[in-house]
DNA sequence: GTCTATAACTTGATAGAC
DNA sequence: GTCTATCAAGTTATAGAC
């Protein structure tokens, strides 16, 4: 685990309800499916939180700001652009192996968060493109990138790491650390010869 | 338009669905949402459709099928695999340009298709998969790609054509073309220098 | 083909006993 | 803190007048 969260009657409501809504959506979640998950009645559950779109801020917002820290310990470093780049790469994908129904959700269903959770989030979100972005922009002004469109380059990574949600799986022929070096330098080289 | 459809009542309820269905999810989005946008009472969209699972379902299939018989089509020309596999990449973004709303459809909501047709839709998602990464293996084979897992550059190729939807917004800096020779460059030649 | 009315059901959330 | 019972609102879909 990246982050360590109290695994408390709270915190089994929140987990539970991250793998269903990353299985059937947030709408396709009623709180009776997440209830028989949890293994107590729905209105039982009200006692640990306070509506369904707490959890969903919960979720979204818990994953928001592990991004956002994890940037800002990586650009205090000293390390290249290239390296803080490769770093990001790893720790996008660490994170969808190691909490990837709550990352999914984050990516997903924060669209469905209400007012005013929604315009922080996607400010939050925002936020970390920007710093994402400038890495890259410093990486080709310090020559150790080729002079690419910067926002098809990080939203290129940023697609990149998202499908290891839908495709990886624990046991697969792939552990993470060769998943991750396959992905960097799939997106550092590129295809061709 | 890469397909031409004729635009009836029906066309007008599927096309409308495909718009609210991307904005607010299959589950999000109610029957009396859609007519409001078509023009009817809700009820009168029953003339025209069966379900609301059927509109999921014509979606879904239109898209599936655009998707694999364009990959037969540059299956049978013999151009080399590199131009084989950017053709294919720029139809999955002139397809996202231009038939946007139902991709989305495709790539999110296929997940609340009832059976049989889930069934048949992953199927033939699997089958266009296995066809690309043909084109890949073959390219690594042939010498023109570097010798990457073919899995991992799949992936990173429909992720990176995916991105499009969440970002381009025609009128944008970028043409269609420009955007396509970015994306190109970028998943061909990678970041580094 | 379009409408109004409504059937049959599910939703998120609350009240109050224990 | 958990339960049963329930509410008010919303859901898909149909019946039947016009």
């Amino acid at each position: 685990m990246l982050t360590t969260r109290k695994t408390n009657r709270r915190q089994l409501i929140l987990d539970e309800a991250a793998k269903l809504f990353k299985q059937k959506g947030f709408g396709g979640t009623s709180m009776r499916d997440l209830a028989r998950e949890v293994g107590m009645e729905a209105a039982s559950m009200y006692n640990h939180i306070k509506s369904k779109d707490e959890i969903l801020d919960l979720i979204c917002t818990r994953i928001a700001h592990t991004y956002i820290s994890q940037l800002a310990e990586i650009e205090q470093t000293d390390a290249s652009y290239a390296d803080k780049v490769k770093a990001l790469i790893r720790l996008h994908i660490r994170l969808m192996i190691e909490d990837g129904a709550a990352v999914s959700v984050a990516n997903h269903d924060w669209k469905y968060l209400p007012e005013p959770q929604l315009t922080e989030f996607k400010q939050a979100r925002k936020d970390y493109e920007k710093g994402f972005a400038q890495l890259i922009e410093k990486g080709i002004a310090a020559g150790e990138f080729q002079p690419v469109n910067v926002s098809v380059a990080l939203f290129t990574i940023l697609s990149a790491v998202r499908w290891v949600e839908l495709w990886y799986r624990p046991g697969r022929e792939l552990s993470a650390e060769e998943l991750e070096d396959h992905i960097i330098t799939m997106l550092l080289t590129g295809l061709a010869k």
